[in-house]
RNA sequence: GCGGAUGUAGCUCAGUUGGCAGAGCACCUGGUUGUGGCCCAGGGGGUCGUGGGUUCAAUCCCCAUCAUUCGCCCCA
């Protein structure tokens, strides 16, 4: 028979890398909830109306990306590429504003998108997000972004700092588009690189964040989406400046960021680092105050984040945080004969059930080979049982360390298991205090 | 969707101007050892990604295809 191969861009999860992922899970329900966040678990799949009229029907993503099918009656389903739209239909299918005036999210989970697969981008990918709905004051997006500094500073990447941006509003940012629409078609069209001339039509904006250099050197001279906001929108991205600026959070202004989503508006944010390849966005999000309305609910201001979890898994990793999810087994049990794997399991157990932890060898290979094993494990102790040992009703324990050993009758292996289990104990709380 | 790199033992990778397929680690056996990590000797294991082509002969050259990977694009 020929095997079954993955799916192109997902991922099986193996320790120890997968417990870098508990670890940014539980730091987030512990961070977040601090803030007052609750965690809201949604469906992977939802109609494909929700993304085309929330991400925009004219972006990459919805047009190129996105894994949409019919389901067997023939209605379009897609799974998610993002979480913020799910969460809006979430909170206004549940009349959420109904119910509390402000509503703070975080979830999550798997997202997909058909993308081509590169370090630091599967198609299967997992996000954290965060979203506060009900607040339209500039504080609640000062008060997002510190609590995802907060939250990245707490995992041990305090090397990471944020770019802001505001993007105006519905009422500035055509005016703005059309500004800067007509500086850049007074170019001469040669300078700018062959994806910007594209863009220069379908979304002038992102010629602003193109990383080709020539690109950046004729447009320096751009006008500044900050320079043409209203006066409202000027205030409020004051006020977030004004705040972050008495925080300790160090940030940068870059007037060239945008977002590829279509829902942002005014306040905008993202976090990059140049350690982890090009995939360097580990963060983003912004303002979406027009979203809950254009999703068909009520007028609801938001506010909030992803977080890309694999790209904050590269960086965790080279911090050698795996190594520390692991910890060295109690015992192992070298199995003498094919005859007493089963009384050897029944010692485990008994071992386990005193609170040491270890495994044993279910094939009875050589002893030299299964007492290599033990002290690859880095076990403190290696049993073993064989045939002699059963009819003596003995198990013999070494300690790897000394290379002492001794023969414990089988009835009270309990009792010495829970001794070893209370030094072990008091020898982790001496070293905690010392 | 577009480019570059890679695909050889369970794992990490050498290799041949085209001529019987290699190492280290792992595994197994034996020796040494106070039944153990080191050391020594031996052993098993490969349709050289797949399908075509060129050739007396292809793992090597050519074409295609699949997969992995790094970029472009896009995004978290």
């Amino acid at each position: 028979m020929s095997k079954i191969n993955i799916i192109r861009g997902f991922a099986d999860l193996y320790s120890p890398e997968s417990a870098l992922y508990t670890l940014m899970e539980d730091t987030a329900r512990r961070v977040f909830g601090a803030y007052g966040y609750g965690e809201l678990r949604i469906p992977i799949m939802e109609y494909t109306e929700l993304f085309q009229r929330s991400i925009g029907a004219e972006t990459d993503v919805v047009q190129k990306e996105m894994y949409t099918f019919p389901d067997r009656k023939g209605r379009s389903l897609t799974l998610r590429p993002e979480a913020t739209a799910g969460i809006v239909r979430s909170y206004i299918e549940n009349n959420c504003h109904a119910r509390e005036e402000i509503s703070k999210f975080f979830s999550f989970g798997p997202m997909f998108r058909y993308e081509r697969p590169q370090k630091g981008r599967m198609r299967q990918f997992h996000q954290i997000d965060c979203e506060c709905l009900g607040a339209h004051e500039p504080q609640a997006d000062a008060e997002v972004l510190l609590m995802l500094m907060h939250f990245l500073r707490d995992l041990g990447l305090t090397e990471l700092q944020p770019e802001i941006n505001t993007l105006g509003c519905g009422e500035c940012r055509p005016a703005f588009r059309k500004v800067l629409s007509d500086f850049l078609r007074g170019l001469d069209p040669e300078s700018l690189c062959e994806n910007c001339r594209r863009r220069l039509e379908t979304n002038p904006m992102r010629v602003l964040d193109c990383k080709v250099p020539s690109c950046q050197e004729h447009t320096a001279g751009a006008p500044r989406i900050l320079d043409h906001v209203c006066a409202d929108c000027a205030d409020h991205f004051s006020v977030v400046r004004d705040i972050l600026d008495r925080s300790s959070v160090p940030y940068t202004l870059n007037p060239r960021l945008v977002r590829g989503l279509d829902y942002y508006m005014r306040t905008t944010f993202e976090v990059v680092s140049t350690a982890i390849g090009a995939q360097g966005s580990v963060a983003g999000g912004g303002r979406y105050d027009g979203l809950v309305s254009q999703l068909g609910g009520p007028e609801v201001p938001g506010i909030g984040f992803a977080c890309g979890m694999e790209r904050l898994a590269l960086m965790l990793a080279d911090k050698r945080t795996a190594e520390q999810a692991t910890s060295a087994p109690d015992f192992y049990i070298a199995v003498l004969d094919a005859g007493a794997t089963d009384s050897a399991l029944m010692a485990a157990q008994t071992m386990r059930a005193a609170g040491l932890a270890g495994e044993l060898s279910f094939a009875a290979k050589s002893l030299k080979s299964q007492l290599r094993q033990a002290s690859r494990l880095n076990a403190d102790y290696c049993l073993m049982l064989g045939q002699e040992e059963l009819a003596a009703r003995n198990i013999i324990v070494k300690h790897m360390g000394s290379g002492e050993q001794v023969a414990i009758p089988l009835v009270s292996l309990g009792d010495w298991a829970e001794i070893r289990h209370d030094d072990k104990l008091q020898r982790q709380r001496k070293g905690n205090y010392l």
